[in-house]
DNA sequence: ATCCAGGCTCAGA
DNA sequence: TCTGAGCATGGA
């Protein structure tokens, strides 16, 4: 089943869950009952809402981005498409993701990479797959945060914000909030509110509803 | 042209 | 532990 059919027939949000933070990745012949995971549909997001709405500075991120979903994403394309999007502009490093196999990343060279547009992130590309072939997502998947972090830490091209990413779309750390450029910029808007919200429990999906807002509709918050 | 982009690595303090 | 330069390369 076709992805945008599930979000069809579910009533879901298709463009705000391509447009907020995560990467999106086609998922190839998902069955229904893996799109229900993958879409992660047994998450209440009004009662998400519903608890980040105690912050006035989030109210019109919330309503811009209200039919965002956090999605269950493959670990390994997870963490290549972030390693590549790393100081680079969505436009391009959308255009070189788009290009990769993901079930076949084994084959590719360096100067593969470096074809496909990847810079300086080709040699951090061809190692990180290597190593991640010894990882094991089931013992990652039992550590917390800071443990987590570290872990995804020793793949090169991985560093902190990246490492972000990949515990909230691919770990589901709804905790987790990947402080970027945008982040940033919100930061200094958000004032006071900043450090509660980024460490609130749903700090990762407050985080995509200020990255939707910002970077896809709008470029500043527009706090009153 | 020139600066920037959903940062990271590495060296030096 | 902290700071900053340098990084490939197309987009704006």
């Amino acid at each position: 089943m076709l992805a945008k059919d599930f979000c069809e027939q579910n009533n879901l949000d298709w463009y705000a869950i391509r447009n907020c933070g995560q990467i999106f990745i086609d998922p190839p012949d998902m069955s229904y009952d893996q799109l229900w995971h993958y879409f992660d549909m047994d998450t209440n997001y009004n009662e998400i809402k519903k608890e980040l709405a105690e912050f006035n500075v989030l109210h019109e991120s919330i309503k811009a981005g209200g039919g965002i979903r956090i999605l269950h994403q493959p670990f390994i394309p997870c963490v290549i498409s972030f390693i590549i999007s790393a100081n680079n502009n969505i436009k391009r490093f959308t255009k070189t993701i788009e290009q990769i196999d993901f079930d076949n990343l084994e084959k590719y060279t360096q100067d593969d990479f470096t074809r496909m547009g990847c810079g300086y992130r080709a040699p951090y590309l061809v190692q990180s797959i290597q190593k991640l072939r010894d990882m094991d997502t089931q013992y990652l998947s039992n550590l917390n945060n800071n443990e987590l972090r570290k872990a995804l830490m020793t793949l090169p091209g991985v560093g902190p914000k990246v490492a972000n990413c990949v515990m909230l779309f691919a770990f589901h750390r709804l905790d987790v909030a990947p402080v970027d450029t945008w982040i940033n910029k919100a930061i200094d808007q958000l004032g006071s509110s900043a450090v509660v919200i980024m460490n609130h429990p749903y700090a990762g999906v407050a985080q995509q509803y200020i990255f939707y807002y910002l970077q896809h509709l709008h470029k500043t918050l527009h706090i009153a």
